[in-house]
DNA sequence: GCGACAG
DNA sequence: ATCTTGTCGC
């Protein structure tokens, strides 16, 4: 009920995925040219009195004419507390329910969240990989420090990036989408390699978000599912 | 006690 | 993540 069944949970967390960890393959699992339902995923809160409640909505757009083709979503209460480091277990149980529900079967998908960046090299969108069994790319809207180590700003200028490496080896990196607006964090989920996860993600920015279209449409469905889910 | 802390 | 109004700027 508290401070040591935290601590068994953590060390269970930790176990699932370091037996994970080496199955992950950066380098595309698939031709690019043949991309085309990508994927965002992403959830919202809310609080029914003791309880935490939460809604994950997919939604899939044409990668080339960008017009979204599904739109799904699932809720239920949170039996998972943040953990920094451990977002996974929180929010995947909703989102394989989303999945679940979809009719079409994304080639990709982006999450709001890390992926190779991360402490163990699995943040969200990796461990999702192996659930979902399709490519990942985790896009993240702040920095989870590893090792004590800080990113470097990227130049302001569209497309403009700098690597963040740890050990001599790149977690992920920084990306300026947007002129004048703070960079995001990229990191590959799984099946694909950082260069491809990066021009997916400018590929899917327009003039409305710093984020990818799919990512930055899901975060508005959940906010409308919430309002609709709360007002019942 | 204090600072850190994806979402 | 969430609590929250106006307000400065393109």
């Amino acid at each position: 009920m508290n401070n040591f069944d935290e601590k068994k949970r953590i060390q269970e967390f930790s176990t699932i995925q370091r037996e994970l960890l080496p199955q992950i393959n950066l380098e595309n699992k698939f031709q690019v040219e043949e991309i085309r339902y990508i994927a965002g995923v992403d959830l919202a809160y809310w609080d029914v009195d003791e309880a935490k409640y939460g809604t994950c909505c997919i939604v899939i757009i044409d990668y080339f004419t960008k017009d979204v083709v599904e739109k799904v979503y699932s809720y239920g209460e949170i039996l998972v507390p943040y953990i920094p480091g451990f977002l996974a277990f929180r929010e995947l149980p909703l989102v394989i329910e989303a999945v679940e529900k979809l009719t079409l079967q994304p080639d990709l998908y982006i999450f709001d969240g890390n992926g190779y960046l991360h402490d163990r090299h699995m943040g969200i969108a990796t461990h999702a990989s192996f659930l979902l069994n399709k490519p990942t790319i985790g896009v993240a809207k702040s920095y989870l420090k590893i090792q004590d180590v800080d990113f470097m700003m990227p130049e302001n200028k569209e497309g403009a990036y700098t690597d963040i490496v740890i050990n001599n080896e790149v977690y992920g990196r920084t990306l300026r989408t947007t002129q004048n607006v703070k960079p995001i964090f990229v990191s590959c989920g799984n099946w694909i390699d950082l260069d491809t996860s990066t021009e997916i993600v400018m590929n899917c920015i327009n003039n409305e978000s710093r984020l990818p279209i799919p990512v930055r449409l899901a975060d508005l469905e959940t906010h409308k599912i919430r309002k609709k889910l709360i007002e019942r």
